[in-house]
DNA sequence: TCAAAAGTGTTAGATTTACACCCATGA
DNA sequence: TCATGGGTGTAAATCTAACACTTTTGA
């Protein structure tokens, strides 16, 4: 192939993921310590480099495949983190993605094997080079999209009560819903069914099941929040 | 200095530059044909790479400065373009930025060496490699980003009149809006203050032309729009 | 029988939208 | 004198926010 740009500077380029996920209503990232030089031991997310035949999406859809097993992920990027000294190694540039997954699709097995845990998103600890302002960033980012695209379902299981859903956005927004209007602003939303089934788990009374209809949902696509 | 990711592949990183300007009412962007193969004479964005001696917001300062002579230009990171084949000629990984400029600063001198042209935002020409997608992305960003930040004085002369003010608005969300509902939250924003002076230029009557205060605004930042 | 979560409507207040005329001036 | 852009207020409609009690059932 012909070299067009022969002069210019290459650049170590990696993706880094915040993969959020809900739990005991709260919003959680997967995070793990570091396991190689420099910064070993430190609180880290989980990255990869970049290669010369992979998209940096695909970089991005590998590397979260390799933690977690899971394809087709909802994934966004966060944008590109490029200070010279961001990484204690080399000049490395990184563009960070953000991840929603259901906690209870992710295998045990391969989170025991990467060793990386669930932390609360209100108390992440310090992190390895600039992964505190990725995530900071990438929550607002799912904060501002949670309000106009129906994302939070990514977070749960395919069934699930109004009050989860509830819980959810309080967890993501860090504030307290009301919940009868919340309800009602559901309820204009037709894309958000109601199933026959009674989740009987989290209460005694029983409460209704609800499914995200995603056909109706791009008929009709007014999401609200 | 240790070199800590010996396995990993280094790839060509750029910058291009989306920068906006505010010129008869309409937004515009500033493109012009690009200079080197491949893709000779096909209307391009400006940019250039990232050196390693640099972050890469510096890059995109340095980039910008180059074109335009300016310094400490509002400008935002849009996102990393990182497909394969994105650039003919090499594997590039570009970063976007938006800018903000008022047109009148601009050096036409400058603009005549580097023969770039103002286009309007609704009439942007196909373009080289994917910068119709850089600019989309842009404007997509900078509307949501002038909902809530007082961003439209970067457009703007220093002393502007409310119409200026609302067909910059307009010009930026592509709809018209009501003048007296305009008026009126403009006069709910102290930082926007009316100043003694007449603008007799775009009308016989004359109108007040008004300033951004800096200051006030950050005593209190309460922007709406 | 009681603790715990599910479910359900109304009203006041705030915000948003629609809308039309007079003013000052230079040409 | 008239064409052009500057400047001003009100009322209806919509949206938002606050608020409390009954139901079901397992322990």
């Amino acid at each position: 192939m012909t070299q067009f740009y022969i002069k210019e500077q290459k650049i170590l380029l990696s993706v880094d993921c915040i993969i959020f996920g809900f739990e005991q209503n709260k919003l959680k990232v997967l995070i793990g310590k570091r396991k190689m030089d420099p910064g070993r031991g430190e609180w880290s997310l989980y990255g990869g480099f970049v290669r010369n035949d992979e998209s940096v999406d695909d970089a991005a859809d590998r590397t979260l495949h390799e933690l977690t097993g899971m394809r087709n992920v909802y994934m966004r990027q966060v944008g590109a983190f490029g200070a010279i000294d961001r990484d204690p190694g080399e000049r490395v540039v990184s563009v960070a993605y953000y991840a929603l997954i259901n906690v209870a699709d992710y295998n045990t097995k391969l989170q025991a094997e990467h060793e990386v845990e669930w932390v609360d998103i209100e108390s992440v600890p310090q992190m390895f080079s600039d992964h505190n302002a990725m995530i900071l960033k990438a929550r607002k980012m799912m904060q501002q999209k949670i309000k106009t695209e129906p994302i939070s379902f990514q977070l749960l299981p395919q069934l699930f009560t109004l009050t989860q859903l509830q819980r959810l956005y309080e967890a993501v927004n860090g504030e307290e819903v009301d919940k009868r209007n919340f309800r009602k602003r559901i309820k204009e939303m037709d894309f958000i069914e109601k199933t026959e089934l009674i989740d009987k788990v989290t209460s005694k009374r029983g409460a209704a099941l609800y499914r995200f209809n995603k056909k109706m949902y791009k008929e009709d696509p007014n999401f609200k929040l």
